[in-house]
DNA sequence: TGCAAATATTTTGCATGCAAATTAAAATGT
DNA sequence: ACATTTTAATTTGCATGCAAAATATTTGCA
């Protein structure tokens, strides 16, 4: 019986586990010296692009998830980097605002972008483009699950 | 200030990060009638492949962690999936092989690839070979990281 | 108005991913 | 042969990812 499919060679899946794991790995020097992990940047660079934001336009954002976030954004606070507070209008909700630390952090952050491109040696900027194609469309398949 | 490079939008290691935890997430149901969690499946992949491999062989093959691959396999030998033992040659080396448990089990998998496949609507044939090959080239660009 | 259903967030328990330290055994150099 | 170095695995401590249960509010509807 020769399961080909079952092969690990011939799966996206095991691929992208593997590269998501292998990029996220690659920032580790560079958020290393912003004190952030990897979900802590995304999280800093959802905040960056839209300040005051409850909790559940945070988790729709990044996708990181809810029961992590609530830890995320405690060491984060701890950390002087934003503070969460009470929506007033609907006490469920609760909002999320950059406090200096975390507004002045962008400025060391602007680098680290084209320091991870640099890693991309076998990919150019047309694959590059494909490849954001590609995971926006499996994205989008697998939006609901 | 307009930092477009620290948008999420345009990010791939954020569009791999929701991709790989979207894939592995949908895997879950098929993975729970098996009673095995992504890692672990992928543990079982690799020795349909090529039984009775070294852990460090697992290792380089799965590319999974090393401090969590002791913690899967001891697990996995409490299910009797497989069963790890001293390779006699050198007392370092453990060698896993599978156990009758783990090796009926590849007939209950073999549909899950195709049940996999069926989610990625929107890619088709080609676009699923492109993805493989661009994912292929980052996966080299960062093996060493 | 009052109460069940829906929403927003937190909590809990388990399974990794990851780096650094540790242990055990084999390979190397002198 | 012996000490040093290297290799193979495990252990430890911390940070998520994830599902399910629990809380606190709001909404909706009879």
């Amino acid at each position: 019986m020769n399961n080909s499919q079952l092969k690990l060679d011939n799966q996206i899946c095991h691929r992208l586990y593997r590269a998501s794991n292998s990029v996220v790995r690659a920032y580790r020097d560079a958020l290393n010296q912003l004190d952030l992990t990897y979900p802590q940047y995304v999280v800093m660079m959802a905040l960056w692009e839209e300040n005051r934001i409850s909790i559940a336009g945070l988790l729709n954002k990044t996708k990181i998830d809810g029961g992590a976030m609530t830890q995320i954004l405690k060491k984060m606070s701890e950390k002087q980097l934003l503070s969460v507070g009470v929506d007033k209008k609907d006490k469920r909700k609760r909002l999320v605002k950059l406090e200096s630390h975390g507004a002045q952090l962008q400025q060391q952050a602007v680098h680290i972008p084209e320091q991870i491109r640099c890693r991309f040696q076998s990919i150019n900027t047309q694959e590059a483009d494909q490849l954001i194609q590609l995971l926006d469309k499996l994205n989008f398949d697998f939006e609901n699950t």
